[in-house]
RNA sequence: CGGGCUGUGGCGCAGUUUGGUAGCGCGCGUGCUUUGGGAGCACGAGGUCGUCGGUUCAAGUCCGACCAGCCCGACCA
């Protein structure tokens, strides 16, 4: 913690003055934990669907989040700007993400008509920037900034998980060679490792597709969590872990016996893996059968094939191809194509179509397929020798349970929430805009980027979605909105009263953020509030107590309460808290 | 964009089937009582029933169009 950093917001506030619009009732349209308590405890609301707004607790969180994010940014010499989230369509054009990030990018016109989009990331107006740099010498740079991103979701959900308006923490490294790029990248990952460490988050990396943002390499950080999107594969024993996207298991290899003869045999009414394999169980088991499937990959029609008992990931296809977009072909451009339906298709003997095969088909023989003609399948197929295989490529989606890749040991599926994502993205940018430095020897090279992206809302999403229980939120230390909550039992009672804004004060003196529910509430809707906003100590300071000089101390955290003496609290709370302040 | 659902005081909902003076709980205001786990009584404020159009003597209710929100599938921090 830096303590010449603070919070621009008071570190002391009475309940009865504050803006904390706390609701009994769960909001109907709310489905992730997170969003129905972010938004029962008084911490957001919304304006319109992906578009919240952050009340003073929200804020006071995301500063907080802001503040762990901007000193371990700092802390690997990133530097700190801010650059335009409003820009002039022509940058993203001329990077070709006008047209790839499609319907979402949010696009408008300015008043002489020029056409301006809303910043969903700044890959474009970085490089731009960097192209102020010209020596070797000069890098390498890490540039940051935190702020507002524009994204069209198409379908924005489940509170701050899914918006289409949040706070980005981009940042970006500019390096003159690769094993620089690699070097920007674990600084990267070790600072992002300790920034969610410190929220309170369980955050892992994970290998994932880079999909439409370019490049080598990319890492994912994610917390699991059911109310999360993405699949994740992991290995308990080796510690592999990868977004289902980019996943790989190990596949037993199958015995197809000797090459035989292709041949063609009827299959009347047999239309699935299934159906066919039950019907000629001997020859045509599901994973002794060629799945043909037609996707479109930016508009080329291709012939993706895998094994008849495995799935094919479209993003694996799209990473493959180097698409930007992939669509499973429509019923009747598939009969244009290959003659057949769905259900009779296959890749022997087609050309003039890139034909993509999974790795688990290689030099496989004795196989079936579909013959393009309706009711007619091959048999004896050997799939170097029958097929035209154009491009081997990984296009099978990983299942729980299958062997790991490294070690064979079964792998684990589960469900996690992004909150970070790393990429090396090569020179693509640098390319484009022309950002070259020279080396010693005066030659010129494309700057060599990195992008690292966190989004702060959906951290704080994150955070509660790992740190709540019935009762409400839990906030770790390191960013609850305040550290300690005064719960005056009695608010008209004097003694009582005076008591609580003794240590009311003192606590403040101590520099502890106290929140004192001087309301005239009853005691139940006070210890509600209090749990449900999660704070994570709780002083209650009641009559009875006040009259024996205690007064009661309950951990947020499982609920304990302890009674402490008044004399003591102080130091109890300020060796509690200040161990806690700069996460774990 | 495809599929499902929902729009009625700040929040949660009933009323719509069968058209006829807009209701309930919570919350809010005032007063009295109460006060260690979401109090009680009394009085009170607050609603163009998502929008527009149509049918009708009469529309929250019937018809049409549109808009918005939520959930499930294809994208991302």
């Amino acid at each position: 913690m830096r303590p010449d950093i603070q919070l621009p917001c008071p570190f002391l506030m009475r309940w009865s003055e504050a803006f904390i619009p706390t609701l009994r009732e769960a909001p109907a349209d709310a489905e992730a934990v997170s969003h129905s308590l972010l938004v029962r405890g008084g911490f957001i609301r919304q304006l319109v669907a992906g578009s919240y707004t952050m009340l003073p607790l929200g804020q006071r969180v995301r500063l907080k989040v802001e503040r762990i994010i901007r000193e371990e940014m700092d802390a690997i010499g990133g530097q700190e700007l801010i650059l335009p989230t409003l820009h002039p369509a022509e940058v993203w054009k001329k990077s070709g993400r006008y047209d790839l990030m499609g319907d979402n990018l949010f696009k408008l016109k300015d008043r002489k008509g020029t056409d301006m989009v809303l910043g969903m990331t700044e890959e474009e107006i970085f490089a731009m920037l960097a192209l102020e740099l010209f020596s070797y010498r000069q890098l390498p740079q890490i540039w940051y900034q935190m702020h507002t991103k524009f994204r069209d979701e198409p379908r924005p959900k489940s509170g701050l998980l899914r918006v289409r308006e949040f706070t980005m923490k981009d940042s970006y490294t500019l390096d003159i060679d690769l094993p620089g790029l690699d070097t920007g990248f674990e600084k990267h990952r070790g600072a992002y490792r300790r920034i969610f460490a410190r929220m309170g988050l369980r955050a892992v990396d994970v290998e994932a597709s880079s999909g439409a943002m370019g490049g080598s390499e990319s890492v994912e950080f994610v917390q699991r969590s059911d109310a999360g999107e993405d699949w994740i594969v992991s290995c308990d024993n080796c510690g592999y872990r990868a977004n289902l996207e980019k996943a790989v298991s190990a596949v037993p290899a199958i015995d197809d016996g000797p090459s035989g003869e292709l041949e063609r045999y009827p299959t009347p009414g047999l239309r699935t893996i299934k159906a066919l394999a039950e019907a000629h169980p001997e020859i045509a088991a599901p994973e002794r059968q060629i799945k043909t499937l037609v996707y479109y990959v930016d508009g080329e029609a291709v012939l993706a094939t895998v094994r008849g008992d495995h799935e094919l990931h479209p993003q694996k296809l799209a990473d493959a191809t180097g698409a930007g977009t992939v669509r499973p072909g429509r019923p009747e451009e598939i009969r244009d194509l290959l003659g057949a339906d769905p259900g009779s298709l296959g890749a022997v003997g087609v050309e003039g179509l890139r034909i993509i095969a999974d790795p688990s088909l290689r030099g496989r023989v004795n196989m079936t397929t579909g013959a393009n003609t309706d009711d007619w399948h091959f048999k004896g197929v050997s799939v170097e020798r029958d097929i035209a295989v154009t491009e081997w490529a990984d296009l099978r989606s990983v299942e729980g349970g299958d062997p790991c890749v490294r070690c064979g040991q079964p792998l684990e599926m589960w469900k996690g929430i992004e909150v970070g994502h790393i990429f090396k993205l090569g020179t693509q940018y640098s390319e484009a805009f022309g950002v070259y430095v020279q080396d010693e020897a005066g030659v010129s090279h494309p700057i060599i980027m990195g992008s690292y992206g966190i989004g702060v809302e959906r951290g704080m999403a994150a955070v509660v979605e790992a740190n709540h229980d019935e009762a409400g939120i839990s906030w770790p230390v390191s960013v609850a909105p305040y550290e300690v909550v005064i719960t005056v039992v009695r608010a008209d009672d004097a003694e009582t009263m005076a008591a609580a804004s003794m240590l009311y004060d003192d606590l403040g003196a101590a520099g502890l953020e106290v929140l004192i529910d001087d309301r005239d509430e009853r005691p139940g809707v006070k210890f509600a509030d209090a749990e449900l906003i999660g704070v994570p100590y709780r002083v209650t300071v009641g009559p009875k107590g006040v009259a024996a000089g205690v007064v009661e101390m309950t951990t947020r955290r499982g609920l304990v309460t302890e009674e402490v003496t008044l004399s003591e609290v102080r130091t109890r709370l300020v060796s509690l808290i200040t161990g806690q302040r700069g996460g774990v």
